[in-house]
DNA sequence: ATACTTATCTAAATCGATTTTGCAAATTTT
DNA sequence: AAAATTTGCAAAATCGATTTAGATAAGTAT
């Protein structure tokens, strides 16, 4: 019941194990082994049902034929349908994924950046977290192919994708002033992050550009409890200015600020606007629909994965390594 | 730059490999290494920063210390949150997780198993597709750790655990017949699951039990686009029996029946009270709030584990092997 | 003083592949 | 026909650990 071993296909064919290893990796030519003895060869090897061990081929090669994942959270809707097509994508070129979630806990996200590493990975598709700035420069000298996806830190030069998020917020800030509202409130995090400062620049400009003066922002501490985060939404939607339009930052946000909404007994969209970044699957189903801004997981995906095999050497030809990938405004019934 | 390898820790302490990995693996009494020895090993290898290399370990113990986890998809709720677990408590043994989706591919599903075969996994976690059972079962008679969830063959007696689905939809039948309901639809898949039989058997059980003789059974196509799964459930609501409850059977249904329903312009739970195997963010916020049957994936997750470490021998005392886990009810407004 | 333990560590085999180098026989060149 | 190549394959080193089986020196018993 033991598996085969290259060197019982070299037994059983009478010939040496260099010479299975040639023939099964295609080398029998380059290594001028005669047709017939490769033909009888790759036979035994079929009839054998022999498959390499992975593990002593990563020995030997240094490659693992593995990536790591790093997302921050897998519950979410954004990281698991990214983490998916990532999948798909990395067993095309013959990558298996390791996979890990930092639960937004620096700490953890340390451990596995150093966990992964020494699991020998061959590589890394990273959101990256605050606290993991060193370890992304860590990884980024000592050479390892390391793509960031979501955010990026600006010091560090390293090959990034993710959404235009100046973009984006721009482009559901239009569509509101557009439909002629003029008192929009926007729900962010305080979290020191590149792309929520790019979310709330969107914000501001847009007003700018249009000569709005008033501007409504809340920060929602981000490990606030979920009671208190509804409170602070909850005061903010009511407050003072009489907001006719909210602009959610994320879609935690957007859920959030749904149910303020709800318990504050608010119709959408006749008494208030809403538009969040980021679709959920919540906001496809919640009368009347949720408008968003969509970022396209899958190109994001895959051009991530195309960074990281470029790095990797597997394909070539990409020049741009920090790419922006416009989203789509989804409008739905809260605009 | 190169990563420091246990020869480099023996030369630097003036010592032989081997001494270095008894000491290194807690073995230096064992060995009767001297104190005084041992600390100074320690010691060079934390100045250096030494991890032994994973794979080096793998192939000479054979272990991989890696889990293959293989769902059907990643991008629904239930198996991101399941994925999750399943990775903190694999690492809290030692353990990092592959993970693979089937996506409902049968032939995808095959290859998985064999490629993470040869990936040498330690153990697999596996949520059963129809296609799969001589996977399984070769799986099962080549000794390989197994734990199924989910769902299981019959025929193979191999480690599983899942939820008590009959159980679940018999709660949820008492509930629906206590509030008054009487005319009951049912919506399933025409999939030969395990656990969608137990889910059809719960609902006619409890017909029986309170002599309601009506049954109404609506079968959807497994592989059915969604517009046509659409007519089918709208035809089978609006249909003549005129029904005054429906029980999903899944929350990919429940969902479809949910757009169904808003469609045809019924109010929930006045024109129809709804309940839905499985939870899912939408049935908490979609107003008034659907009522489920709620899987408890912590539970199912950890238990899974539990099960696979046990055959790996990483723990002892499990003697059930076939866990079902029982569902709570969730009561929300459309009941 | 000789045999027997005991303490302390080392040598070498091993896991299962890949790859550089080597080497005899066949073939070609001069 | 001797020298130089080419052909066709095998030997052996290597990747980085673990582990079995010694080896050496010191201490103890006889």
């Amino acid at each position: 019941m033991k598996r085969v071993s290259l060197k019982d296909i070299a037994r059983l064919a009478g010939v040496s194990p260099s010479t299975v290893s040639f023939v099964l990796n295609g080398k029998a030519k380059q290594m001028r082994i005669s047709n017939a003895l490769a033909e009888k060869i790759i036979e035994v090897a079929r009839r054998e049902g022999y498959h390499p061990n992975q593990v002593a081929v990563s020995l030997r090669t240094g490659k693992s034929n593995m990536l790591g994942l790093i997302v921050e959270s897998m519950s979410g809707n954004f990281f698991a349908s990214f983490a998916r097509v990532i999948e798909v994508e990395a067993a095309a070129h013959g990558y298996k994924v390791v996979y890990a979630s930092t639960e937004n806990q620096q700490q953890k996200a340390h451990e596995l950046v150093s966990i992964l590493g020494h699991q020998q990975v061959d590589g890394y598709i990273v959101t990256p977290t605050p606290g993991m700035e060193e370890d992304i420069r860590a990884l980024a000298e000592s050479k390892k192919p390391v793509v960031l996806m979501d955010s990026y830190f600006p010091g560090i030069d390293v090959p990034h994708v993710l959404v235009n998020n100046y973009e984006g917020v721009t482009k559901g800030m239009e569509h509101l002033i557009e439909k002629g509202y003029r008192r929009i409130g926007f729900v962010t995090v305080d979290l020191n992050l590149v792309q929520m400062q790019e979310r709330l620049k969107g914000y501001r400009d847009s007003l700018q550009k249009h000569n709005i003066s008033e501007e409504h922002i809340l920060y929602v501490h981000y490990d606030f409890e979920r009671e208190r985060a509804i409170a602070q939404v909850s005061d903010f939607i009511s407050g003072p200015p009489g907001l006719d339009a909210i602009f959610f930052a994320t879609n935690y946000l957007g859920l959030l600020g749904l149910e303020t909404i709800h318990r504050l007994g608010y119709k959408l969209p006749d008494n208030l606007a809403m538009i969040c970044f980021d679709d959920h699957d919540v906001f496809r189903f919640y009368p009347p629909g949720i408008t968003c801004i969509r970022q396209p997981v899958e190109e994001i995906a895959k051009t991530a994965l195309e960074l990281l095999m470029s790095q990797i050497g597997k394909t070539n030809g990409v020049t741009n390594t920090k790419v922006e990938i416009s989203p789509s405004l989804v409008v739905r019934g809260t605009s």
